[in-house]
DNA sequence: TCTTGCCGTGAAACGCGTTTCATAGCCTAT
DNA sequence: ATAGGCTATGAAACGCGTTTCACGGCAAGA
């Protein structure tokens, strides 16, 4: 491989001339650039960016940490994320955890050890302190809210409000909620938001795939009690309860109306109610914080959902 | 930041000591070791993987070039890179190109410019032959058939046989078929499997989206000669088109059998028929060439496709 | 007893581009 | 005429871990 050094014995300059021509600096005269021009033709020079990484102390790449890639929602963030960062020309590197904590560390050691500039953290399960410690090594912006931290995320809470505002204008009193994992920030938000307005509760928690809304539907088949309504935390879970409840024989929305979460292609296709996200908005705003200048300020973005009506909610007569 | 000449002062040994102990070289006295693991500790030293990478000249890490990485089999084939990329303790690059040639070329430049160590191609829109000249700086894979390249793929002629062999025992005889990207190696195949057994050509090309599904939909009821039986070459594309065929009255699959590709959760939740492709399993494989001794000899992985009966293709009568 | 051969250790070179600093010519403002 | 300021250029240091090579010591095989 052939190298700076070589170039300049080439072109008969220094290397530090070479390195100017190479990074566009004003401060040399033409003949030696078109000199230097000429060697990397003639030797068939490329840049070695290992070494560029090395001797800038930067590597014009930020870490993902996410649980899954191939998740819907999660490859929206990715999404947005990968089009900012090609835009900035900067690079990725992503970490797939599945949620699992010595996973989710090696996303931060790689933080610490510079192998990124910084981080981006779409879920984890990690403690929080556990990840701002590493917040020395470098900018760590989180896709979900927190107190004091770099953060760009939908608030669920007013997202929740909406959707069960929706069903009691429709006459729906007696309401359930789906929750994903238990105790994650934004189940939390939406417990809230639900435990404001509803007196039965009818809380189905840990539902997180098509699956689990099938398993949502057996549930609600055999209650006694049953809500009307099912408000879901991802269009997945609404998706799996109402083909279950579909194919058991009962009707969606007549025996049950549902509303789904993000606004996927799954909602688009069973013409499903739901609220959606834009989950490649955050995305995009998750890089952005991590090269902005006043990132130290710890700026937050809030980023809007919005209600879509479909033909999964009847009003409850 | 301390650095490796910083811990081989404080434990009073060599560099080159500390660079064993760090890589857990034998040839260390246990006193020394354990000198050196005190300065670690003392001094709070971490490793800079920049100057490893620089060092050893490699990076450890792979480099994807793919279309999007929020389609869904695209994305499961990333998630299977990822996942046997983390097993091998390789981090990877995505470079999402949307088929634009010049975004395809920064992905090759990487490799050129030993950013990363290898390059797995899942899609491009490149002529093979650019490609290809970039082997020379490191291993490339591709996640599609071609002659003379390393390579794991399924078999799209076979596959498409499969689906057009069930419509045909099926009864139908006037069968239609949609393409993506009209000149991809993918639809190639797919046409010479079509071509062989068909006489009334109903070929709808380019494809992708479930939006391109609704506009097949709209041209087959427009048609006075039409297919009774459709095979699409994704599940997108078939939801698209059941959906608007049952938007406007029409009865899938009373009027039209349609069978979809991929096996996706559009095909799950839609109960459709379809033929499924193990997506992860391609990424898992693909990693695993990258790193592969005899890469040289280019080796050639095909994985299975498999039908799978769902509820949207009837006997033709 | 003499050779091998393994263990343990460190100086120095290596991978390679960037940046600082010093130097020098030339022009402009005072 | 002189102090500054800008252009142009290169030597050398820098970022930092790995690897080669040479060397001393010691034990086992011949």
């Amino acid at each position: 491989m052939t190298n700076i050094r070589d170039l300049a014995r080439e072109a008969n300059v220094s290397v530090t001339t070479v390195s100017r021509v190479l990074n566009d600096h004003p401060y040399v005269a033409n003949e030696k650039r078109q000199a230097v021009r000429e060697a990397i033709e003639k030797l068939g020079y490329i840049r070695n960016q290992t070494a560029v990484h090395l001797s800038t102390g930067m590597t014009k790449t930020v870490g993902v940490m996410l649980p899954f890639v191939d998740h819907p929602y999660h490859a929206a963030i990715l999404q947005g994320i990968a089009q900012a960062a090609f835009d900035a020309s900067y690079r990725f590197l992503t970490w797939q955890t599945n949620y699992v904590e010595t996973h989710e560390q090696l996303a931060l050691d790689a933080l610490a050890q510079q192998e990124i500039d910084a981080l981006i953290v779409v879920s984890h399960s990690l403690p929080l302190s556990a990840i701002l410690s590493y917040e020395r090594y470098g900018p760590i912006v989180f896709c979900e809210h927190h107190e004091d931290v770099a953060a760009v995320y939908i608030d669920h809470y007013t997202a929740f409000q909406q959707g069960l505002a929706h069903l009691r204008q429709q006459g729906h009193t007696s309401i359930g909620i789906c929750l994903g994992r238990p105790d994650s920030t934004n189940s939390l938000a939406r417990k809230h938001a639900y435990q404001e307005v509803v007196r039965d509760e009818f809380v189905y928690e840990q539902t997180l795939t098509i699956e689990d809304g099938a398993t949502v539907a057996r549930r609600w088949m055999q209650q006694k009690q049953r809500p009307t309504a099912i408000l879901t935390a991802s269009d997945h879970v609404a998706a799996g309860l109402i083909l279950e409840l579909r194919k058991q024989g009962y009707q969606v929305p007549g025996d049950l109306s549902v509303i789904g979460f993000d606004g996927s292609e799954l909602a688009e296709v069973l013409a499903m109610t739901t609220i959606a996200i834009p989950y490649a908005t955050i995305g995009r705003h998750a890089f952005q914080l991590t090269v902005r200048e006043d990132l130290v300020a710890r700026p937050q973005i809030e980023v809007p959902s919005a209600f879509i009506a479909g033909t999964t909610v009847l009003p409850h007569t």
